[in-house]
DNA sequence: AGATTATTCCAAAACGTTTTGGATGTCAAA
DNA sequence: TTTGACATCCAAAACGTTTTGGAATAATCT
């Protein structure tokens, strides 16, 4: 590869002035400029980045550490934030570090690696968990970072976030399938560790306490958020809970999952079951019923999580750090709203 | 962020001896190494990867530039391929860099900036097209790299890949419809730029071949590799093709936007309308009805990609660097042969 | 003319590593 | 006592930039 050397060399000029010269400073004559521009051109110079970051101390980089083996994200849902970040940091001229999490190594080490090392500007943080020590990690490291949900609810939230309102989409879900008749409704919730489980049990509660349907624990259970646990515990509703009609899944892949378990044992969704799910995955509309499910905006919550970070990064934070997105409930077939059956759902 | 020079300091070695008792040299007094050690751990010592990099000239990451926005991936397969790219290239340490073109700026300003920059060892290249202007210049900057998908079959494909035998994928597929009965069956192929579209094209041809089924052109068109792409086509079907009793479309995608727009004239898919598409996402399982469709293994051709570059990195090619994975047909409803009307779909 | 001000250029330092090629001191062998 | 051999350490160079702080020359003003 040239470097500014080469042109030095070829052009006689200094380092310096080759440097000064593309960067458009003042103190060259355009003549000489338009020399060097031209031999750039020739010998096909490409600033070395790497040389640039040690020396700016800047990476015009994001960081984003993926969750792959245990955890992955939803086929479908790592896609649409991908794409969301892609867009808005290539819009600022930012690239995108991925690194995924190293089987056998401990996930702290890859942030340690990236953070420590330099590699990134900035950091996004996904699935936000108890007292999550990437959090503080980070900054204690003083590395700017935006988070893709908030803290549990009893928790401080004191860094920037976007989130969606999942407690009021799961409520407004849950109010739903009520209003269609249903009193004995099951909730998926997932895993405990989770930071944002806490509010969809919240919202479902909510929702029983509004219509006053009494809570019963025997109807919420954890999955994992993938087709697996939705199955799993659809058929632990089926086998246990003889008067339930309805469950609610804290993720469209369990709600998939949970509609092919109770399909299997002879239910038809959306007649004497009835399902709905969360997020609003592709995949959803063209289910098998589709999936009445609470939307949320995942290519927006990845654009905005990068227009979130640029500023921190730039050391220009804007006031609203915290941003709390709407979801919208998608009514489709799952749920049997749209079927002929409407409001005849058998009591418990 | 603490540097040798500051273990240097508080351990009163100097920085070369510091670095060489880090790296695990023989030359430096174990006794010596221990307290380096010490002093890094208490200190938080993270080596400075930009250095590192700048240093070395390497820089432990592969590049991924992903189309956006004119052709995004389908929702679901990026997810998968990414994974696949995550997990082997994290196994060996190494990162990825994700580039999405930013609006406005031509493509190959991002391969330039990131080759001619020295942002990473290599680079995967997805969707190949006609005399790929990638391709070209990846050569000529002698940066290592692999590709998904081959050349087109009129063109040389002198660089590594990993492909699928899209054709036999494409003609099995076509010729189980013929199988079922059907005869006047349409084909929907990728945009012609994209080189792997004549194979999908001759492995339809050839599945008429064998049948003695006359090709004929009006049942060819191309889609866009979305949903809105498989609907306009069937669309068209519909109403310049009276007889056509199935349709062939090159990807998940375009098949479930046809079966839509099948099913918005008041088709019924399996019935009186056969579809059959390509990748198997997790979507197509799930879809209304379940879509037959010929199964790529995404995740794998992720994994496999990495496998492949990082030899080619290390300046050890393996003898086989052009790879070509068999595809699955998987049978569900979508195409009528699990329904109990098999065998007698109406002749034009 | 001498003094000031522009204009145009550049040497050197710095970013944080790793590696090269010794330097220094110690100990055993001669 | 000298000579290697070995163990332990380190100064300096290099990777390719950008920036700092002038230097040199030419143009303009008293």
């Amino acid at each position: 590869m040239t470097r500014l050397k080469d042109l030095s060399l070829k052009t006689g000029f200094s380092i310096t002035t080759i440097s000064r010269a593309l960067a458009g400073y003042d103190d060259v004559n355009e003549q000489t400029r338009q020399q060097i521009i031209r031999a750039a051109q020739e010998m096909g110079y490409q600033p070395n980045e790497v040389a640039r970051q040690l020396r700016a101390q800047r990476t015009q980089t994001i960081g984003l550490i993926i969750p792959t083996h245990d955890q992955p994200f939803s086929e479908g849902f790592f896609d649409q934030l991908m794409r969301g970040i892609g867009d808005a940091a290539g819009e600022s001229r930012f690239d995108v570090l991925v690194s995924a999490r190293a089987a056998g190594d401990d996930e702290m080490e890859s942030y340690k690696r990236i953070v420590g090392g330099n590699r990134v500007d900035g950091l996004i943080l996904a699935r936000t968990r108890h007292h999550d020590e990437r959090i503080a990690y980070l900054r204690k490291a003083k590395m700017p970072f935006v988070v893709s949900g908030r803290a549990a609810p009893d928790e401080a939230t004191d860094f920037p976030f976007i989130d969606v309102d999942s407690q009021a989409g799961i409520q407004h879900a849950t109010a739903h399938l009520i209003a269609l008749g249903h009193t004995r409704i099951g909730l998926v919730l997932p895993p405990p560790e989770i930071a944002y489980t806490e509010f969809r049990h919240r919202g479902y509660a909510d929702a029983l306490a509004a219509a006053g349907i009494p809570y019963d624990a025997g109807l919420v259970l954890h999955g994992d958020l993938m087709r697996s646990g939705g199955a799993a515990c659809m058929r632990h509703f089926i086998e246990t809970q003889a008067g339930l009609t309805a469950v609610v899944c804290s993720n469209d892949l369990m709600a998939l999952g949970a509609m092919q378990a109770a399909q299997g044992r002879g239910y038809r969704i959306g007649h004497d079951m009835a399902i709905v799910g969360f997020d609003d995955l592709p995949i959803s509309e063209h289910a098998n019923p589709p999936l009445t499910t609470v939307r949320q905006p995942i290519y927006d919550i990845g654009r905005r999580l990068v227009e979130l970070l640029l500023p921190i990064i730039l050391g220009r934070p804007p006031q609203e750090t915290q941003i709390l997105l709407p979801t919208q409930l998608i009514v489709r077939e799952s749920c049997g709203a749209s079927s002929s059956r409407k409001g005849d759902w058998p009591s418990a």
